[in-house]
This record gives C-alpha cells, sequence and structure tokens, in this order.
DNA sequence: CCCTAAATGCTCAAAGTGAGCATATTACCA
DNA sequence: TGGTAATATGCTCACTTTGAGCATTTAGGG
C-alpha cells in the first residue's frame, strides 16, 4: 500500500507486461469504447495510428499504480485522448491466443479487459490522433434507420457461400442456422457481435484475412473499414450491449445535452439501435415512465412547431425498477 | 487462504504468474461458479480448503498451454472437481487491488476472471472435496420463496445504522438512496451484488472484516456463509446475472433433465429467482411461448394427478429473438 | 393566406398480464 | 367405499401495454 501511494505520480513506468518462467509473454490491456452521440449519428472515439493510419481504441497496459481496472483506464483515455468518462461499464474480457497478433517473435497471449464508456459532449479529443468516427463506417450493414442497409446484400452472399463450404452436413446446417438467426426477417438489433463473427470467420472482414496472414486483397469483398488488432470485435461487442441496455435501463441520458427535446432523444435512440421508431408511441413511453421533466425552456424551432425542452428525471432511478426504453422498432417503418 | 489456492495450481507446469520488472506479482484466475439445481433448491459447486474448511469457488490460474481462457478454466474445474461443463458464460473480470489479499510480502495484483456455468447432474464432484452447496447459505437474505427472509430485519437496521454514520450530509443521503433502491418495497431480485457490495461496505460481512484485518469476531453480527477471497463477491456476480438471464433467455432449461414436469421447471425457476410464481400464469407463459413440448410421459405421480413430461424445443432458439419466462413476481405471493 | 414541418393529443383494436374460480385425477385413509 | 389432500389443467375477466394512425396546433416561409 505504501508503494502505491509512492508510486502513484510516476506514468507509465510501470506497466505490467512480464514473463513468465516459460518466457511466454503476458500483457494485460485495457481498452475502451467510449462513445458518444451527435444529432444524428452515433459516434465512437478512436486513435489514428501509425503511418498509413489505422484506428485503435484509446488502450494501454494496466499499470501497478492503477488500483483498480477501471482507475487504469480512466487514465490510459485521459493521457491518450483529453477525454474524463463518466458512466464506464467493463464490457468484456478477450484473452484468445489465436485471435490476436502480439506482433512479437515469442509465444504470448494478450489479456485485453474491455470497458464501455458513455460521455456527452462530442468535441474533437484533446490529444494526439484522436477523432470521433460514426460507428457505421465500421459496420455499415447495422444501420436501418433508411432502411435495409445495401450492404447486406453481397453479405447474405457470401455468408451463404460460406454455409455451403462446411465440410459436413451438420456444419452446414449449423452455419446456416447460425446466419439465419443473426440475419433473421425480424432484425434483432443486439446481435451485432453475432453478425460481427460470422462475417469474420466467413472471411468478409479484413481484420480476418489479416489474421490469417493473407494478402492484403485477394478472395472477394470485405465489409466496414478495419480497425487495429480486435478492436472492431470489441466495438461489436459495445454496440450490442449499448443497444441491449437502453432499453432497460435510462443510459441513453448519458449521451445528452442537460436539455434537450423529445425528438433529440428519439433521434439518439434510433441512431444508436439502429432503427426507426414511431414517433408518438416514444413519446408516450418516455413521458409514462416519468423519463423526464419539462425544463420550461422551447426549443429555437428548428424546423415546424417549437418543442419542449425536457431533462432526464434523476428521480425515476428511485422509482421504477428497470426504467428503460423499451423500444420494439415499428414494424412498417423496418421495410418501408 | 492464497497459500491454499496457490498449492491447487502447483500441480501444473506452465502457470502464468509472472514478476514484473518492477518487481510486482501479478497472476490471472480464472473462476468458476457452477450452478446446478436439484428439486428445491439452487446449488452451486465449492471446494472445501484448508484444515478449518473455508469454501472456494473452483479455480486456477491461467496458463501458457490455455487457448482460450474458457478453455482454461474448463480444464480446471475438471481437473478439481471432475465437472465436465456445458454451457459456460463469462461474468466479470475482478481486479481491484484492495479487495483481495494476496497474502505475499510483495505488493501484487491478482486478476479474477470469473465465468458462469451451468450444468445439470447435481452429483458429488469426483475430485477432492468438491460439494454441492444451497447458495442461500451464503446469502440467506436473498430467499423470498416463503416470504420475508428473517435476516432482513436486523440487516436492514444494520444498513440504516450505516448510512446514518456516513461523515457528510450528501454522504448519508447516498447511503440511504443505495439502501433504498436494493432492499425497496418491491424486491428485485437481480440485485444480488448490489446488496452483497452494501453488507460488505456497512461491515456486516465477514470477508470485509478479515480484508480489514480485524479480528474474527467484534462489531456486531455478519450475515451468510464466507467464502475464500473475494468467492462471495463472485457468486453474488453470478446469481443475478442468471436471475436477470433466465427471463430473456432460455437457460433454465440447462439445469433441468431431459424430461421434466412443468411444476419441476417452475420450482427451479423459484429456486433460482428466489420469488414464488403464480401457478397457471407460468404455465400459461411457458407453453404460448413454445418453450417445451410434451414428451409422451406422465410423471409417477409425486402428490397428486399426474403430470404430463416435457422437454425443452430447442427449435424457439430459432423462432423468437429473447425467449425467456419473464416472470413478474405475483404481488400477493411476494408479501403473504 | 396557403403550405410544409414538427409537436402534440387522442383513439382503437390486439396482445399481454395478474388473479382467481372451477374441474379433473390420483393416492391415501378412515 | 366415500372423503380428503394435493396436484394438474382449463378458462374467465378486468386491466395494461402496444402498435398504428388520424386529427389538431403552432411556426416560418413564400
Amino acid at each position: 500500500m505504501e508503494r502505491v501511494l509512492r508510486d502513484a505520480g510516476a506514468l507509465s513506468t510501470g506497466a505490467i507486461v512480464s514473463e513468465s518462467h516459460r518466457g511466454a509473454s503476458l500483457s494485460i490491456g485495457l481498452s475502451a469504447v467510449i462513445i458518444a452521440a451527435t444529432i444524428d449519428e452515433p459516434r465512437v472515439l478512436t486513435l489514428r495510428l501509425g503511418r498509413e493510419p489505422i484506428e485503435a481504441l484509446p488502450s494501454g497496459p494496466l499499470e501497478i499504480e492503477h488500483r483498480t481496472l477501471e482507475a487504469g483506464l480512466r487514465a490510459w483515455v485521459e493521457r491518450q485522448t483529453g477525454q474524463k468518462l463518466g458512466y464506464v461499464e467493463q464490457l468484456y474480457t478477450f484473452g484468445d491466443r489465436d485471435r490476436v497478433e502480439t506482433g512479437e517473435t515469442q509465444p504470448g497471449r494478450a489479456l485485453t479487459v474491455a470497458y464501455l464508456a458513455l460521455v456527452r459532449e462530442a468535441r474533437p479529443g484533446g490529444a494526439a490522433d484522436a477523432v470521433w468516427q460514426n460507428w457505421y463506417r465500421f459496420f455499415p450493414w447495422e444501420d436501418w434507420r433508411s432502411g435495409r442497409p445495401a450492404a447486406l446484400e453481397p453479405i447474405e452472399e457470401g455468408l451463404s457461400r460460406w454455409s455451403a463450404q462446411a465440410s459436413t452436413e451438420a456444419g452446414r446446417r449449423l452455419r446456416k442456422e447460425r446466419v439465419g438467426l443473426a440475419l433473421s426477417a425480424s432484425w434483432n438489433d443486439e446481435l451485432v457481435l453475432e453478425r460481427y463473427e460470422l462475417l469474420y470467420e466467413a472471411g468478409l472482414i479484413d481484420e480476418r484475412r489479416r489474421d490469417l496472414g493473407c494478402p492484403a486483397s485477394g478472395g472477394g469483398p470485405t465489409f466496414g473499414v478495419s480497425m487495429a488488432a480486435d478492436h472492431r470485435r470489441i466495438l461489436a461487442t459495445a454496440i450490442g450491449r449499448l443497444r441491449g441496455k437502453i432499453k432497460y435501463r435510462p443510459v441513453v441520458f448519458e449521451l445528452m445535452p442537460p436539455a434537450f427535446t423529445l425528438l433529440q432523444l428519439q433521434r439518439t435512440v434510433e441512431a444508436l439501435s439502429g432503427v426507426r421508431l414511431h414517433k408518438q408511441n416514444f413519446r408516450r413511453l418516455v413521458e409514462q415512465q416519468g423519463l423526464v421533466e419539462e425544463t420550461g425552456g422551447i426549443s429555437a424551432a428548428t424546423g415546424g412547431r417549437p418543442a419542449r425542452f425536457v431533462r432526464f428525471r434523476r428521480e425515476v432511478l428511485l422509482e421504477r425498477p428497470a426504467p428503460g426504453l423499451r423500444l420494439r422498432a415499428g414494424r412498417r417503418l423496418l421495410s418501408p
């Protein structure tokens, strides 16, 4: 403990990257998926790394100074992007040996503890090359707000080809089943990771080819912009989790400004979940649940009739057990 | 305790317990919460360690041989308990420096990746001192099946005393708020971890006193049977997660035998969630959702009229997006 | 004044829920 | 053999919650 206090000031000197007696290296990384939302787009904060820039999530190794994993994460993010984090939750710990190229000569393992953070302002991160990106750049097939994404056509083709390629009959059936579930007629917005994994396994994702050591190009199209290491997989995990969570926890408000209109709130939810919602029903839900209260202000009419400004009613947290926007995308609105 | 755990893993050769260049030790542990359910009780598989036995979850250090974290976990569990695992899901990664006593001379960190596993048979684990325990031994206040648990009386007292002890007014309000939420009139069965954390912070849990280096006894009563290290916290996390999950995923069936009656299913769900359910409505739900199908068999009437045997209908996984038992405990039944 | 774009109000039918009443079957017991 | 206890199953009924739309209201711009 004294040790801790003494070291607290030192920067970056105490990374825990250690050698086991068998000569394999082990490092523990902390990665952050930092989400914000502008008017109409969900954003994720990325760093541009390298000469031919590849995008990465803010991350860094766990250090001895860090009292908790979360504290370590906050420190790294601030150091790299200048962003202060508010809402933070642990996402998942990735540790497969095969999926991450350590870039080392020795066999090694990289354990990554990934976190999801929600922030309010989307002002470009202070330091380095931190930039806010529309997350659909990485997952173009996840945005159904203006109808079925065009990318899904070739993706389905690729996936069904992949299904057919399984060596056994059982394998083919299993693959078809997985594809059917992930891309079923009734679009399930939360299956982001499942879909990513399918595309990855089917070789429709750049990272897959990279991990296999394949030539940069070859073997049909790939989809979405790629990211460093397994960061796109982490991002997929985060999006899926967030899409699920807004339905039973009032986390969207972590992304909203202090005062906002109901339409702004709806647009944000739509941006995150990737589907359009029925306006009147959305308002009914939000108001019935007592999620917001009027601020008294009135919006500087952007289009038509001016709207009331509202703010999040923190008290709901004490009242209802699971206050959220259990949105169920209007059926009509999904395929217009 | 830590000593014991280390020893348990010493059989292996490739444990990744490494020394950083700063002299702090880092180990990555894998822990498993293995759940089963007998007729009326939810069970968790524990190991009895040490001379005056203290119970621990099956765990062991991550080794180089392990291709994935999950594979490592399965290996450890089999080695220690003889249990083969079926359904496994990652729970959470614990890494706070303060909460775990390493028992070492050097400052160190123990990272624990915890998993939740569901198994069918509850036959006593093969090796060593593996035993199935009713999980309510560790959380007596979580079982509302026969009315409000008696332990809640003194617990509420202890917590409100703790609330009042906060140094600032704001602190007191915050504590009261947390207590109110976790123990609110409308019991939320999923807040297992929140309640455990409260009791821990309030010093109503043995582990807390141990972590503070307090004498074994002193300062009022503590609740529930304690466990090694932070295993009880991990178990709390697992129970909360499982209670949540059965509501939107058909995971209960991982705990059921191949054929069972609807009442058996209901009893199992009740055992897990700790609340009683309305029988007719439960059956309506299960059948409407198409979660089960008849096997044709008929139960050897335990009490009254014999019941049909049913089995899980795997096809639902392909049909409905979130098939589960969105149970909402009968209001009447909660406080009879 | 007419038109467009939102914000708001309200309706309505269908589906989903919470509580119970009523019957059907068995085992067991006097 | 009839009565009783303990379940299993069917069915009702009053509400709530949803999904979809229609109708009105309020501003700004020709």
